[in-house]
DNA sequence: TAAATTAGTTAGCATAGCTAACTATAATTC
DNA sequence: GAATTATAGTTAGCTATGCTAACTAATTTA
């Protein structure tokens, strides 16, 4: 009889105490990720956004940023950051000067797969303990996650 | 016929393609989050380890940094950025001068409670709009989760 | 052509991660 | 019991990543 707001299953507070449980397990999820994507020499945030270049193609900075949710003068130093490095190369746009085309190097590509390696070494890992039952549940659950991501403003 | 590695379940390729898609969704979903934490005036590692101490009872600066898998430096920091705030009380171990005890003030309880709310209001309202077979896979996919962190050293 | 909008940068601030080197207390060993 | 070793936390100093405000340069619009 809840009236308020319409619910599609569960009541508002299981799915808040849901929205809690997997925010928490997501963040240390994230932690111990992370912990082996320093040894890659570039942090997260730069690796995450070589990620978008490899996997989506060449993207304006402010694309990027809108990729990545973060501000441009966030993604302006990580962009630097990954030019420094030689990871990405930067173009001039012909149709508008404003705009730079970024894309991922050979070298940039190269990093991130030996990054997946590294990764795979540890979270893949865990991941491989599982039976074949829980991986499928992961499966299902990327889905509807990226799903809600990509209705989420 | 692979004796390299034992799988329980998928192979090998499809467990490194299943970590970087869930790795990926993951680092989006706490980009998104984020934004609406921020409304709090403090940042995410802080409510994360307040979040530690109001739902787990004190720790000691040590016990809260292997919990947020973080080294010593960077929780004292931590500890002290939420004390000066009021968010934590720190008072010393009986036994050990050592060490020190951390809790959770009325006002960190007040606080995550709040943060809790903002979350609900965009996360969970996400969330919202899924039928229950979904929610359900989110449901099933956090306690796998939990599972994983629990063994991962 | 002048004004407004858009793309990106620069400067400056705060948080959050790290290592190295330190202090203080506790535990161990001789 | 004194000397050594180990443990708990802090301080200093570095890098990376987030932000806003204020800027330049180029494009669009009025």
């Amino acid at each position: 009889m809840n009236k308020v707001k319409p619910q599609q299953g569960g009541s508002r507070a299981e799915t808040m105490a849901l929205a809690d449980r997997l925010h928490s397990a997501v963040i240390h999820l994230l932690r111990r990720v992370r912990r082996r994507d320093a040894a890659l020499g570039e942090g997260p945030a730069r690796l995450s956004a070589l990620s978008v270049l490899v996997f989506g193609g060449p993207k304006t900075l402010g694309g990027l940023a809108s990729a990545e949710q973060v501000k441009p003068p966030t993604m302006s130093r990580i962009v630097s950051g990954l030019a420094r490095s030689r990871l990405v190369r930067i173009s001039a746009d012909s149709k508008d000067a404003r705009r730079m085309r970024i894309r991922a190097t050979e070298k940039g590509k190269r990093l991130l797969i030996r990054g997946r390696r590294f990764r795979v070494e540890n979270f893949a890992a865990q991941l491989g303990k599982l039976g074949s039952a829980d991986l499928a549940k992961l499966e299902d659950a990327v889905v509807v996650l990226n799903d809600v991501l990509e209705k989420w403003i």
